[in-house]
DNA sequence: TCGCTTTTGACAATCATTCTCATTCGGGTT
DNA sequence: AACCCGAATGAGAATGATTGTCAAAAGCGA
């Protein structure tokens, strides 16, 4: 995706690119209408649905994370591999990404102390960053 | 609503004390859409629209617990008021509450330590129950 | 019963996301 | 360079949950 990769069937077209270069500009979560509309400024036209199946195709490739954010919303943003959590602004989509490992502990203990199989958990955190909370 | 509440504003009709009462007959999460069903197939017509009205009042009244499912979908369940987090099958629904007072100590130090304010958070656990792992 | 406010229901409107499918592109191979 | 063929794209339709609209119906006190 990022570098051509033989045989995984996968092409580095312009549209790629593109998705992921905005991606790389931004510092926060953003939702597929927003990386579409920042496109758009950029003149770097990239079909709607494109933008939908490229930020998928990413986050099946663990290149980045993927959010729900409070209003139901999917949003995206590059990061680090490993399993984390996040702290994110509400209001500008600045992210902290933070570990918990108790929290993984106790997550995996409750699980198993009912009986639950295959499981998954989510853990984020919402609030106003300090820079937003001054400038509003 | 639960009771009569003078002054409240609030009214106990017919169609309300249906969606508490299908709330109250099941145990585990459910979609407006999915009560809506339910409510059909009891011959308890109730539109749409006032089955998600009513969940909304029942939710800011903190008489059911807000939850939305991996698939994005909000869904409702009649809980005990106190904050607490859940323990989710995917398959059919069923519940656990459960409570991690560490987890939330950890999330306000978080918060705090990176200048984040007027923060929330939300834990969920997903998996498939004993019950649903054996009859699949 | 009267009057006034709250509720309701049928349906339209929103909005993110996914689907469809004809067209275009990428990149090996002659 | 001309071909080939599966992968990728784009435009627009389709989906599906949720919300908005507004006229009609229902509580409840006077």
């Amino acid at each position: 995706m990022t570098s051509t990769e033989p045989g995984s069937g996968l092409r580095p077209t312009r549209q790629r690119t593109a998705v992921i270069e905005a991606l790389g500009s931004v510092d926060g979560f953003r939702s597929a209408q927003e990386i579409h509309a920042l496109l758009e400024t950029r003149k770097a036209q990239v079909g709607l649905a494109t933008v939908y199946r490229t930020l998928q195709l990413l986050v099946e490739a663990e290149a980045v994370d993927l959010l729900r954010a409070e209003d139901g919303e999917l949003t995206y943003r590059r990061c680090s591999s490993h399993h984390h959590h996040h702290l994110v602004c509400r209001s500008c989509g600045a992210t902290v990404e933070v570990e918990g490992p108790a929290v993984e502990r106790w997550a995996r203990k409750v699980s198993e102390e009912h009986g639950f199989v295959d499981v998954s958990h989510t853990l984020e955190i919402f609030g106003t960053c300090a820079t937003c909370r001054l400038s509003d």
